[in-house]
DNA sequence: AGACAACTGTACCACGAGTCAAGCAATGTC
DNA sequence: GACATTGCTTGACTCGTGGTACAGTTGTCT
């Protein structure tokens, strides 16, 4: 019982190093357009090496899924105690992410979190049941992280009509996804930031009508 | 020069019938997992029949991104004329608008339009230029749709912070897109709808807060 | 010395994209 | 009536990729 402990890194090691060149490579040209030969020569193993670690792609999708929900979640983790920190009021704090969440889409040119996932859904037929399940779960993390908070907000700055802190969470969510789908449709990578600022804006006027 | 107006027909007709099955299957299951070999069992002809007619699998990408342009193109084109009708008031036909398309999406149960484009950018590498250039066009023409509306909304009711039309345009592209991403990452396809329906009660809200 | 983990190499199958030469049917021309 | 062209179709091929199976190799821990 005491190797335990240590017997991780090798594996994980390049299991790790698998997940990272595939994140690479996949988001630059898209999940089914990436070989398992490809990612295999980066990682400097064998074809045969790969499926020793992944059973199929399938897995490789689940993985790269629950990874991203974990990065993500830190993420937003941070954002959110850093708005905490800057502010006591909950639409100041929801204000102050969004301008947070836009600045880091201004650093990372092409990068963008979440974009994975959105890759893999529209071909989800594709994977199997767990694929579709891990998906699932990461849009409800989303979900979840920000409903108190719109909760709290409509509490303390009544809309003029009623709104869901659930159907707001997702909006902020669907805005996202959407302005990285249009912002790679129409080659222009400003539009993900602008719109990020200009959700921020709209969710300041319904809840700031005064 | 008698026959060049009636050798149309046969061609286009087989032509169209591929679209129309092709469409079927990309929207169910995605593009890359629709095989050339099921679509022309659909469409009753052999594989070879297909490459007759498109050259390869991004000549059909191509084609059907500029059909569903079009299509799209149509039904907008009606929803702002119904809405012209009802209304002058330039917020006001929006507001319509967005309740229209709202309606529109309750009815078609898992379809919906511009799904295809967003399916395929994701994996757009794999495509070549001209698939990329037709996916461009159709966001452009999109924004193109609704800047001119946005504008006269933002010269009728002035906002409290300045908004451009064309984000605001982007904005609307970018909430039915993320919002169908979002709505089938986490199986509720009532998400889609709802989320229109908020994005209209922003809309309302950042440009009547007085 | 032995066991096990982490691989490599190779040979193999299934299947989907794309190519090609040939075939058929209807329409036209001589 | 012979024949040729055109629109459309077919079947047989190649090739790349996912996935399987399995035997062998290397390093590390005990």
């Amino acid at each position: 019982m005491s190797m335990t402990t240590d017997q991780l890194p090798a594996r994980t090691a390049t299991r790790e190093r698998i997940l990272a060149a595939a994140y690479d490579a996949i988001v630059e040209k898209g999940f089914e357009a990436t070989s398992i030969e490809e990612i295999a020569t980066a990682v400097k193993i064998s074809r045969a090496g790969f499926f020793y670690h992944f059973p199929d792609k399938n897995a490789l999708a689940r993985a790269l899924i629950e990874r991203q929900i974990i990065e993500e979640g830190d993420m937003l983790a941070g954002i959110m105690s850093r708005a905490a920190q800057l502010s006591d009021d909950p639409l100041q704090q929801i204000l102050i992410m969004m301008r947070l969440m836009a600045e880091r889409y201004v650093e990372l040119p092409g990068g963008y979190t979440g974009c994975i996932l959105a890759s893999t859904i529209f071909q989800d037929r594709l994977f199997d049941a767990e694929v579709r399940a891990a998906n699932r779960k990461a849009n409800l993390a989303f979900r979840d992280r920000f409903v108190a908070q719109f909760a709290a907000i409509a509490t303390a700055y009544p809309p003029r009509d009623p709104i869901d802190p659930g159907e707001m969470a997702d909006m902020l969510n669907a805005v996202i996804t959407g302005a990285i789908v249009v912002s790679r449709g129409l080659r222009e990578p400003q539009v993900l930031v602008r719109q990020v600022l200009l959700a921020r804006q709209m969710v300041k006027a319904v809840f700031q009508h005064a």
